[in-house]
DNA sequence: AACGATATTTAGCCATGCCTAAATTTATTT
DNA sequence: AAATAAATTTAGGCATGGCTAAATATCGTT
């Protein structure tokens, strides 16, 4: 039989699967379809194909879970995902908010030796454009640095932002117009009671010192390390 | 409906369609098969969703042919492919003879502003690793050398070579243990009659200078210069 | 423990692209 | 002008990965 593993939708599905248990989720039909647009029935009929690939283990009615093999796979994906992600926006120019698109594409490019030749000749970068760690050659996904969300700082307290919580396009033109980016170093001057928005203090890129309202929704979705 | 010209298959047959129209030939459903590793009744279908969708003129038992928008659509695919082939060789160290499969798959990655930005980055160079010009962003594909098959030149004349006919990796990976690669700049020192091989002369990497015997078949698939 | 709500699976359908075998058209010979 | 050969199309099937509607299992309530 010609079943491989190697497809555009199964390696989605296999994504999608990793991204929900690293989440702490129960991987149910429904949660998957909400995650790929499907519908639970398809994700029955892919649960039943994967399955017999052994790339997860699936108890019907009760779920699935990734086998070693689904997980390295799926890992591949991540790596190759956040590869290109960084190789756009570091090389050729691309925003942080254009890239997921196309790396949803190049993902599924089969050729160990280009994402790991690319990935030599961006010196092994350790983190993607959002702050997400990038698996190594031999599929090592750690992430070492104590990061968190932003909501939970104090009046007074310096943080720089190290990643974000969900990165949808919108989300992330939205902090650009904030002047919200990786790296940043902000302090927060106060906590309003009223709504749970912070009042920030950092440097533009203009060099001038300003002050911001980040929203309680805004500041849950920013990952930033303190000092 | 869905019916899109951007599926992985039928952009395949449009390079196949283009490869052989630029060769001069007919384009059947015969050449295609062979072309593309199908059989001659699955191209019939092919050609019923290609002329469907206007990216081609198709008469059945008179052949096919290439529309403008068929065309846009299959330059687009030689620009990626071709912009990415010099991406991995002159950028990520590839070898010539080790990226033609790679390149089929990105060639397929859907996003102009990706492919702008790799040309630009590249600084847009004019050919591929193979010598083969890379058509420009608005899709004009143009080549104002004038490339001469080796097997013509005469006794005494100098050649550089510029480009090959057919780039199977077998070929490429032949013509590297011969020291043959772009820009190679050679001496005819003599054509033998008995089996039309060729005596030639060049300075290789290492700086010393040898002969070497190219057979007929090889000099037929060579393309140079001559100043 | 039984009911109703919710989640999941099954059954049956569709589109894409491939295949083989049979029918048909076109080209070549005599 | 037939007859044969070659190329091409048609017919019928298969695998993948979607869908909807109906059947069934599980869960939360009372
Ligand atoms: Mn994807
Ligand atoms: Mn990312
Ligand atoms: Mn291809
Ligand atoms: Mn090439």
């Amino acid at each position: 039989m010609n079943t491989s593993y190697k497809s555009k939708s199964r390696q989605d599905y296999l994504k999608a699967i990793l991204s929900l248990e690293l989440k702490g989720n129960k991987i149910t039909t429904t949660s998957i379809s909400e995650k790929l647009c499907t519908k639970p029935a398809s994700v029955t009929g892919m649960f039943k194909v994967l399955s017999d690939l052994e790339l997860i283990k699936y108890q019907p009615y009760k779920g699935a879970k990734l086998t070693q093999l689904g997980r390295n796979e799926a890992i591949s994906l991540i790596r190759k995902h956040r590869l290109w992600e960084t190789f756009m926006v570091d090389y050729l120019g691309f925003g942080w908010d254009e890239v997921h698109e196309v790396a949803e594409q190049l993902e599924h490019v089969e050729s160990k030796d280009l994402i790991d030749k690319l990935d030599a000749y961006m010196g092994n970068p350790p983190f993607d454009p959002h702050g997400d760690p990038i698996p190594d050659k031999d599929g090592n996904l750690t992430d070492s640095r104590r990061l968190i969300q932003v909501h939970t700082l104090q009046k007074g307290e310096v943080g720089c932002i190290q990643g974000v919580l969900g990165s949808n396009d919108t989300f992330l033109k939205h902090l650009g117009e904030f002047g919200i980016k990786m790296g940043l170093v902000f302090t927060v001057k106060k906590v309003f009671e009223y709504d749970g928005n912070f009042l920030v203090e950092f440097v533009g890129d203009d060099g001038v010192q300003r002050e911001y309202s980040w929203s309680r929704k805004l500041v849950e979705q920013l990952l930033a390390e303190i000092n």
